[in-house]
DNA sequence: AACCGCTTGTCCACAACATGGACAGCAAGG
DNA sequence: CCTTGCTGTCCATGTTGTGGACAAGCGGTT
């Protein structure tokens, strides 16, 4: 999160961070305050720089509820952009597999950084549902089945690397998320292919994940599921890894398939 | 372009400025003294600018060739924003059909401010391309058939004010653009629906427009096929332009059949 | 080799610019 | 009526961004 800017740069930092809490938030967009508490700077600088970002575009501001969301500028950025990053058409057809076969709900989650960061998702049949990922959300690698997914598959120093936060990571996600705690998950992980999380961010929801492989076989995105406890019990974790593990393969193949060209 | 930009934000408007610059440039990337000269802004500002957007990934720096590109998390971001304005799941579908059925290569742009974006290409199989337009180029309105195609349907004051300048904003793109010319061009287009862009920024080139409509019956995109003098003769204009009307349509319709919430 | 033109990367004195404390105005709730 | 929490705005302050200037690298031309 303290990332050292670049010398003489301070607002880009700023706005980046603005841009970013607005992006994770959930669809109806967030108010001034939430993003002045989330951001940690003052309402001013806040108000002022929202207020610039939304004249140029980046944001937008919904004159009668107050809240903020990505603008039309950013979404025109990111189709663009989305010619070189393409995955999501590959993706949704898998997604929407997976809901259908599981009746969860599904997931499309990217690495970005030292954060997953939610990209798609594809409502399940099964009427209880949690509402604690949806696109835009970010939990830091190791929180979360993505998360935990990616990564089971970096390699060791990169995982101590993360791990060795001081306990903040445990601090703001629950106690569950002790370093030895994510080890010993990523251990079972590397041996199912699948990771599951038993609740840890929030009891009783429930998660699994595998991950997508880019071109130099690096762990880039994971398919996840969520849902309840109960739709989660041991005899049906096969099942559920073995559809993750299938269609993760799937586009991780089709990833490498492409032209390397664009 | 040159906006009031809000009191206290200088360095946003330059780093929109600086993001807009790199996403309308072609696939290879832009290198430091074209966006200096772009920008209008001295090289060790755009150079402190870049290396702090690249820091946190709104840009990305090609090490060997030193080229700029958009970067992961305008994708990250871009992808959240589109969930609120997709539009080219619709139109994809459209611009094949375009591109099947005419040989020329069919585009999607999205007004933005008083520019247009084009977001979407799809490849004719016609031998012989035009490499004008493509994702992330950005002309004003007025200029090329999508620009033209959407200032034909807007609001006379609307029109008044984006040729008040006699068209010098539009005169750099070719001696061609002034305001009476572009004025006669709207009219034809309101009487036919679709308009013809007869080789006006680069000659020989050709291109024809239709535009889409939002929920508010605003043109807020546009529909448009490039190609040769020599494919665009006034017998087939007929033909082109029925098809793109066509499309169009369908389109708007798509639009107004979804449910207005999200 | 020496020179040129063009590039990237970095420094630092200067002052323009973003900053944030403070205040006004408004709406909702007790 | 007072309190709480919000949006919008002002402006003195000094932090922060600025850009002129210089160093160094690279490839082509004479």
């Amino acid at each position: 999160m303290a990332e050292k800017t670049v010398q003489g740069a301070q607002v880009v930092g700023r706005v980046a961070q603005l841009l970013r809490i607005v992006g994770r938030s959930p669809e109806g967009g967030v108010a001034l305050p939430a993003i002045v508490e989330a951001s940690g700077l003052t309402r001013p600088t806040v108000y002022r720089l929202l207020n610039s970002l939304a004249a140029e575009g980046l944001l937008d501001h919904h004159a009668e509820t107050g809240m903020w969301h990505l603008g039309p500028e950013i979404y025109v950025l990111g189709a663009v952009a989305a010619n070189r990053y393409a995955i999501e058409d590959l993706a949704r057809p898998s997604l929407q597999r997976l809901a259908d076969e599981t009746g969860e709900s599904a997931f499309l989650s990217i690495r970005r950084g030292d954060e997953t960061v939610c990209l798609l998702r594809v409502e399940g049949s099964f009427p209880v549902r949690s509402f604690v990922l949806h696109e835009g959300v970010r939990f830091p690698l190791g929180v979360a089945s993505a998360g935990l997914a990616i990564m089971a598959f970096l390699p060791d120093a990169e995982v101590d690397r993360l791990l060795d936060d001081g306990g903040a990571r445990a601090a703001r996600f629950g106690p569950a998320h002790t370093a030895e705690r994510i080890r010993a998950n990523l251990e079972v992980t590397r041996r199912n292919g699948y990771t599951v999380n038993p609740g840890l961010i929030l009891e009783g929801s429930w998660g699994m994940g595998a991950a997508v492989f880019d071109r130099q076989s690096n762990p880039a995105w994971a398919l996840s599921l969520t849902g309840i406890e109960q739709r989660f019990r041991p005899e049906r974790q096969e099942f559920l890894g073995k559809l993750l593990l299938e269609e993760a393969h799937k586009i991780t193949q089709q990833l490498g398939d492409q032209a390397s060209g664009r």
